[in-house]
RNA sequence: GGGCGAAUAGCUCAGCUGGUUAGAGCGCCUGCCUUACACGCAGGAUGUCGGGGGUUCGAAUCCCUCUUCGCCCACCA
């Protein structure tokens, strides 16, 4: 693992074997009975049929990051992956096989067809774990599980006997959400809403006495084969007289009376509504209070089906819906036709036009299990980044609304519930073991065909995953965990039902944080999909650029609470920055470990006085550098923290410090071993800093580096703290100085052409304390990065030259003879004074203003003039040197 | 119909509790194959901080309003 690192940074070249080696010494195995405060982060558990989409790759980048931070900072991390069984998904996907055998799951049966879908997991599912390996996931494998795991299905029967006994189960007779394709119950959550074009239809009902006719208006009009009723508001003085009354209705001849229900809006349409109880939600509820009639229409993949008259009977529902709006207009019943914006439900697989169906399902009671978490997130025991992510969880509590959890497929968890055959017997036994005989009169017993919604097993996996119902080992170690990583798209679906579950059941939240990360885009901000074609392929990216590459520009590009926007189009500048990242890192590697060979002592053996402004001052930025970057991994700002890192070793470590020292790392310079000392050390602390988002190459390079023995694996070394740095504000005052005056030759020679191979003369004029000290303690750097062949520090010389005053009125004067065009450098000069004197005028009318004066803070005063006094100085400094020139006025 | 968010350089975005000569990366321009890196080095240009009003000594930052995008929720048929 530590040969020589080959000359070109190859991420396919490291990243497999290094995940190996991980795996081989379980570094990311998380013991029940270790020390450390645990840490536990459940992966949102992706479908068992899933592939890495780039969603997946932003998901668990983060939830890495965390994990490796945690790790590295000492607490007893646990990763625990696992997947779904994604029962209407994976479903699908196997009746697609099946469809091109030309069967359904109906020819095979249901045994057969469970056998089916388990042969297509057990052989092709999960691949989505390997794949996260790629990525770098540091997950504990040895604990991945499967929702349809024996262990995690006795939890789930679990859960439904103790709700059934306390009566949070119940089964009932009530308008659900259909769909037609997938033949199965969804709860609300699972029907997407989406604003759809559409259309409304007036239609004119006569009365059954013939004195008259009502107009109803309507969005569906094939279910007024099922209308049992119109009703209006009791108090809509236009209907007043008819409520009671009957129509006939048309089509088909059935008398339906004419009824008053609050629930009607008077404003909207005509104000009359046809009423169709086994067709809408609403209607259920007013058919309810008027016991009226329901009548379905539809067969399971909505056809009409036999209650309508023959001549509709197998008709599609959109072909229906034509059909009767083709009589009614021959009729002269249409009154009219009006485009109409409104939401349709879609089921969330599929994408089918869901439809409301009354039929019977199980229920859990919702309200019960909402109130404690409710409670849990207002007393600030749950808490959300972004933190308005709050207000939409406990909006969602508030009106909650029980959740249908039965549905009519066979792959999932079927519902526990069995019934007597018995004539006679109604006894129903609702049991976590599969009973023998009814236990009230010893016949023969039936179990629920249905299975159970897919989120009725993951919202418990929190500590399903740990063996609960049993009081494991695990449980009691990692239960509760800590952050919860995922898209706001599933905060209902599922973040809510578990802190609902863990409350229930465990009497504890089963996390305190959620960070909801955003959606990754294409540059037209349109959600990355399949169906779109604009989607991102992690693994090609991975396989072109590498891990480290992906997780760096997702990570830099992810801010709390927003979208991270990638072009597909161009995989080359989307990833440029993680791929440019990790080649600079590996050649500092390469160009430091080159002088490392014979090893470095510990810095903490340099005495004091051997430290040069140079390594003092990249200690010092090592401290700030190990501070915000804490700091913001604390408070997830993930992409702070990487640019604090990258900044440290590409502007200051590589640009500065780096060049800076490079004669002392050559050959046997007398500073040689502290700069050696220093470099290794300040290197190893940013790759540290580095790691949780680049864990690759940060390993390979770190594993190299003298004094790393004393972990074995950077992921499990200790998280640099403060005292890994010096704090140093003279450091820090000083090289900046230094960098200033680098700085300004570098500009002056670039605004002359002065060519990069010669060397120029500089007169440093009035130089500040801090120049001067820069001079005095490193005057050989900044010669070497100036490329200075004689430094003079005095008064200002009136010598031709190009000038620039630095912030600190120091004057850099380059003589440059022929080269200046004397000309030229008045009009510079010039436009340099102009712009700080307009800055001096504007700052004299703010200090000259009584009402600041008089209001702002004695600080802010203190400062505001102080900036005056520079601006004022620097402008006098190049008006000077123009008189020196004998520029005209 | 409610609720929420965003609008800052050509592009993607920082700018946390109001006081910076408004920043980064990519792209662009100029010059460099300087023996760690051309996926690089040095230098540079570019913004009436979406429009309009207001609060304040002072606003990219706070308030109102308009415009444009986006998200979530909702049984007005």
């Amino acid at each position: 693992m530590t040969a020589p690192l080959a000359p070109q940074y190859d991420p396919s070249a490291i990243e497999a074997p290094l995940y190996a080696w991980w795996q081989e010494r379980g570094f990311y195995h998380a013991d029940a009975h270790g020390e450390g405060e645990p840490y536990v982060i459940q992966i949102p558990p992706p479908n068992v049929t899933a592939v890495l989409h780039v969603g997946h790759g932003l998901n668990n980048t983060i939830q890495d990051v965390l994990i490796r931070f945690e790790r590295m900072r000492g607490r007893r991390t646990l990763w625990l992956p696992g997947t779904d069984h994604a029962g209407i998904a994976t479903q699908n996907v196997v009746e697609k096989l099946l469809a091109k055998e030309g069967l359904t799951r109906f020819d095979v049966g249901r045994d057969a067809f469970v056998a089916r879908v388990w042969e297509f997991v057990n052989t092709t599912g999960g691949q989505i774990l390997d794949q996260l390996k790629a990525l770098g996931a540091s997950c504990d494998w040895s604990r991945t599980y499967f929702t349809l795991d024996e262990g995690l299905s006795r939890a789930v029967r679990e859960v439904f006997v103790r709700l059934y006994e306390q009566e949070l189960i119940y089964r009932g007779k009530y308008i659900i959400n259909w769909c037609p394709r997938c033949l199965t119950a969804l709860s609300n959550e699972e029907a997407e809403k989406e604003e759809t074009d559409g259309q409304i239809w007036h239609l004119r009902y006569p009365l059954a006495d013939g004195s008259g006719s009502l107009v109803v208006a309507t969005t569906r009009p094939e279910t007024m084969l099922g209308d049992s009723a119109v009703a209006v508001h009791p108090d809509d003085p236009r209907y007043a007289l008819l409520i009671g009354k009957h129509l006939r209705l048309p089509l088909i001849d059935r008398l339906i009376p004419i009824i008053g229900d609050d629930a009607v809006d008077p404003a909207f349409g005509s104000g009359a509504v046809k009423v169709t109880p086994a067709h809408d939600q609403t209607d259920f509820e007013i058919g309810k209070r008027h016991e009226l009639e329901q009548i379905d229409i539809l067969t399971p993949d909505a056809h009409i089906n036999d209650n309508a008259p023959e001549r509709f009977r197998g008709l599609d529902r959109f072909e229906a819906r034509k059909r009767i709006v083709a009589e009614f207009t021959a009729a002269g019943l249409l009154e009219k036709l009006e485009p109409h914006r409104h939401a349709v439900g879609h089921c969330y697989r599929c994408g089918t036009v869901v439809e409301p169906r009354l039929s019977d399902q199980w229920f859990v009671k919702m309200q019960p299990l909402a109130t404690p978490a409710l409670a849990a997130y207002r007393e600030g025991r749950i808490s959300f980044i972004p933190e308005r992510q709050g207000d939409n969880y406990a909006m969602w509590l508030e009106n909650i609304r029980d959740w249908c959890i039965s549905r009519q497929l066979w792959w999932g968890h079927r519902i526990p519930v069995w019934s007597c055959q018995t004539d006679g017997c109604t006894t129903t036994i609702v049991a976590r073991d599969v009973p023998t005989r009814c236990t009230a009169c010893g016949g023969t017993v039936v179990q629920d065909e249905d299975v159970l919604d897919t989120w009725f097993s993951s919202w418990l996996v929190p500590f399903s995953s740990l063996g609960w119902p049993d009081n494991t080992a695990d449980l009691k170690a990692f239960y509760p965990g800590t952050t919860l990583v995922t898209a706001p798209e599933i905060l209902f679906f599922w973040v809510a039902r578990m802190i609902m579950a863990g409350l229930e059941f465990q009497g504890e939240v089963p996390f305190g944080t959620v960070y909801l990360h955003g959606t990754v885009r294409d540059t037209q901000h349109r959600k990355m999909s399949k169906s779109l074609g604009n989607g991102i392929d992690p693994l090609e990216v991975i396989d072109r650029f590498g891990a480290d590459a992906l997780r760096y520009t997702m990570v830099s590009g992810m801010a709390v609470g927003t979208d991270l926007i990638l072009d597909p189009a161009d995989l080359e500048a989307s990833f440029a920055p993680g791929r440019n990242f990790a080649n600079k890192l590996w050649n500092i590697g390469r160009f430091l470990l080159g002088h490392l060979e014979a090893g470095a002592v510990p810095v903490g053996d340099v005495p004091e006085r051997e430290l040069t402004l140079a390594d003092r001052w990249i200690l010092a930025r090592a401290q700030e550098t190990i501070t915000t970057a804490t700091l913001h991994y604390e408070r997830f700002r993930l992409n702070d923290a990487a640019a604090a890192v990258y900044h440290f070793l590409w502007s200051d470590l590589a640009d500065w410090y780096l060049e800076q020292v490079k004669p002392r790392l050559y050959g046997n310079h007398p500073g040689g071993e502290t700069a050696r000392a220093v470099a290794a050390h300040v290197f190893n602390v940013a790759l540290r800093l580095l790691h949780p988002v680049m864990p690759f190459v940060t390993e390979t390079l770190w594993k190299r580096l003298p004094g790393s023995a004393e972990a074995a694996s950077i992921s499990v070394a200790p998280w640099p703290v403060a005292a890994d740095g010096r704090q140093d504000p003279a450091a820090l005052i000083d090289f900046g100085a230094l960098q200033a005056v680098v700085g300004a030759v570098r500009m002056l020679r670039a605004e002359y052409g002065v060519s990069p191979g010669a060397t120029v003369n500089v007169t440093v004029a009035d130089p500040s304390d801090a120049v001067r000290r820069a001079i005095a303690a490193d005057s050989d750097a900044i010669r070497r990065l100036a490329k200075i062949a004689q430094l003079d520090v005095g008064l200002a010389p009136s010598e031709a030259g190009g000038a620039m005053v630095l912030e600190d009125q120091t004057m850099i004067i380059v003589p440059l003879g022929d080269l200046v065009d004397l000309e030229k450098e008045c009009v510079r000069l010039g436009n340099e004074a102009d712009k700080l004197e307009q800055l001096v005028r504007n700052q004299e009318l703010k200090l000259g203003n009584e009402n600041f004066v008089g209001r702002a803070p004695p600080a802010i005063i203190a400062k505001e003039r102080e900036k005056l006094e520079g601006w004022r100085a620097q402008a006098a400094t190049l008006r000077e040197q123009r008189k020196a020139l004998g520029c005209p006025d």
